[in-house]
DNA sequence: CATACGTGGAC
DNA sequence: TGTCCAAGTAT
């Protein structure tokens, strides 16, 4: 729960960011406008996707699942598939599994409603400490702290907070929660967010313009661009594999879908090796026994935690030749692109194809 | 608590 | 080209 606001100070900060926020404010698909009363549906649905994804890149998609799922009975009542299908692109899929599973759970055991609360919310899947501040504080004006990669930002320099993260983190929510006011808790959470998105940027900050200008310890510290302060992390191994692309004579191509948790866990991919730091007899872990041509051709991904490099090989089998197993479907050529298949995945197809 | 988990754009 | 990063969550 926000404390009261018994201090002039706080008090002047809140309403600079606020009156801030009412004048440059950004207008983005799923935001509400001023009188509007937001759609919980809309504004879950969006924060899910913005999970560590910009802003730029969930709009397209944003839209797509709101023409797709008006509300989330009609969502909850998708095939999994269809959900994955139009997830494939935007990453980190346990999102897309989480969102499916939450939407039946909102649906069929919530009355089709939202829990209001930063509890309830928190016990659906795929919702953690920040969504379930932000839904609380956007969707039903909750006093509660929505604390993201943004507010790090704006907070650790405010408060010139020099400890790296996660450490920081107690403090940073302390010191948010603390300037949460009891009135327009959303916007506030909106206006913090902004402040970060184009004020108080990771990079060629503008605090000339800030309405946190003279309040900033950071600022008058000097320091400012130099927070947050961040732990170093461990660098990325290079991993290798063979994917194997199987076509068929009536132009069907050999995909495979992946085991359900995991790295792309539930989506299509084509066929592969291992990917591991050297690739051990290929013909071996090959989908069938076929005679193989190596194409020479190549693609590179770069995933969050390793960087992979998948030599591609390549075999013609005939019309009648089955799927080597269950999780095995032939897709034809042309209807490759209406199918679940992740970025890495796609990067092979536009090779090939 | 550290690690797994995607992707595309900016510099 | 390589690195960082963008409205984090689950385990």
């Amino acid at each position: 729960m926000a404390e009261q606001g018994l201090s002039p100070r706080r008090d002047g900060k809140i309403h600079r960011l606020l009156a801030w926020y009412d004048r440059h404010r950004r207008d983005l698909p799923w935001r509400a406008r001023p009188g509007e009363t937001p759609d919980p549906y809309h504004v879950w649905l969006s924060e899910i996707m913005l999970q560590q994804t910009t802003v730029a890149t969930v709009g397209t998609y944003y839209r797509k699942f709101l023409e797709l799922w008006p509300t989330v009975e009609t969502l909850a009542a998708a095939p999994r598939e269809d959900v994955l299908k139009a997830w494939a692109g935007l990453g980190y899929y346990a999102r897309a599994r989480n969102l499916h599973a939450c939407a039946k759970v909102v649906a069929e055991e919530l009355g089709g409603r939202f829990p209001d609360s930063e509890e309830g919310l928190r016990a659906l899947p795929g919702i953690g400490p920040y969504t379930a501040g932000a839904i609380a504080a956007i969707a039903f004006d909750r006093p509660a702290a929505a604390v993201d990669g943004n507010v790090e930002r704006v907070m650790t320099r405010l408060y010139a907070i020099e400890t790296p993260l996660p450490d920081a983190k107690p403090e940073i929510r302390s010191r948010t929660l603390a300037l949460v006011p009891e009135r327009r808790a959303g916007d506030f959470a909106q206006a913090l967010m902004d402040l970060g998105a184009t004020i108080c940027t990771p990079k060629r900050l503008n605090c000339m313009i800030c309405p946190w200008t003279e309040d900033c310890a950071g600022r008058k510290s000097g320091i400012a661009d130099g927070l947050p302060r961040k732990k170093e992390k461990a660098e990325r191994p290079r991993r290798k594999g063979i994917a194997f692309w199987v076509e068929r004579q009536d132009g069907r191509v050999l995909l495979r879908e992946r085991p359900d948790k995991g790295l792309l866990g539930g989506m299509m991919e084509i066929p592969s090796t291992e990917w591991a730091a050297s690739v051990a007899r290929p013909e071996v872990q090959a989908p069938l026994d076929a005679k193989w041509t190596r194409t020479g051709k190549r693609i590179e991904h770069t995933f969050t935690h390793f960087h992979l490099e998948l030599d591609i090989w390549s075999t013609r089998v005939l019309a009648d030749t089955d799927v080597p197993d269950k999780s095995a479907r032939w897709v034809h050529k042309s209807e490759l692109d209406s199918e679940a298949l992740p970025s890495v995945m796609r990067k092979i197809v536009d090779q090939m194809r």
